[in-house]
DNA sequence: CTTTATCTGTTTGAACATCAAACCATTTTT
DNA sequence: AAAAATGGTTTGATGTTCAAACAGATAAAG
């Protein structure tokens, strides 16, 4: 039987290997990557969509999220709007077509926990997301000090 | 307080990510970019280290492996093997300089999953591991399915 | 006020990863 | 022996990313 250690380490290199893997699937008849959906997800979600929030969300430079916002445009899922009061900054809007895509992302999403949960009973469940939830605020604790 | 299912959605969306970054940023001083740390990787635990075994396992085609494996060789890191009896095939072995990157990578990742079983307890740990046990290889088959 | 500095975002050039398709050499099948 | 299949490599195109140069707008300093 595998050690607790090679279980986690497993996890770690595979199960989110795998994920990903299936989430870029369900992409490949549209006209989207996995990338352009991250951005539109990260339009969608922002409180205050404007490129360095946004860029910051998605940790890369405003150069590269500007390129990437520009074919997103071009492809007719987000639009840029200049701000009234400060004319420096854009938000970035999306369009009908992104909302679209955004919920069925998050359709995705929901299926995917949804499947994880179905294999833990109750109790189990409990006890994970606790042990989870510590674990990841761990791991944002470190990202936020070496930013 | 945040519901299960939002907890594990954020931590499949977010936890992956930081890691990663945090690996990115090990690698900042090297010569070697991440993708080019899990080819060596893969190539120091195959069993059986040729192109399309390698490329299977790295879930790329063995075109992409094979300009990889060409710088990789050029910085010193592998070397190819032509196979006696199948000279069809060839081999990719690492040098001494890889197996060093390895043992330190191998290290790392020791480092991060000791860090976070130290946030958990004993009893914890046993049912995190078994419900995590059996989620991957949930999704391993999944992906088996569906390759 | 005018000049200087800072901030926000865009453009550009380079590096890298990746794939599909064309290709070459070798082995297997017919 | 010829044709087909297999294992790898090369090549051309696309996508992602960054750093650096840039431009326009606002804030700070004089």
């Amino acid at each position: 039987m595998r050690s607790a250690h090679d279980t986690l380490n497993q996890v770690l290199v595979t199960l989110f290997n795998d994920i990903l893997r299936i989430e870029e699937r369900t992409l490949s008849e549209s006209d989207l990557s996995i990338r352009e959906v991250h951005v539109i997800e990260a339009v969608c979600e922002a409180d205050d969509p404007r490129m360095t929030i946004l860029a910051g969300l998605l940790h890369v430079t405003t150069g590269s999220l500007s390129v990437a916002v520009s074919t997103l445009e071009r492809k007719g899922y987000l639009q840029r709007e200049r701000a009234q009061d400060d004319r420096r900054v854009t938000f970035i809007r999306p369009t009908e077509k992104a909302l679209r895509v955004q919920e069925k992302h998050k359709q995705f999403h929901r299926d995917m926990v949804e499947e994880g949960m179905s294999l833990l009973n109750d109790y189990e469940l409990g006890v994970v997301v606790k042990a989870l939830d510590r674990v990841e605020h761990y791991f944002l604790q470190k990202e936020l000090a070496n930013p």
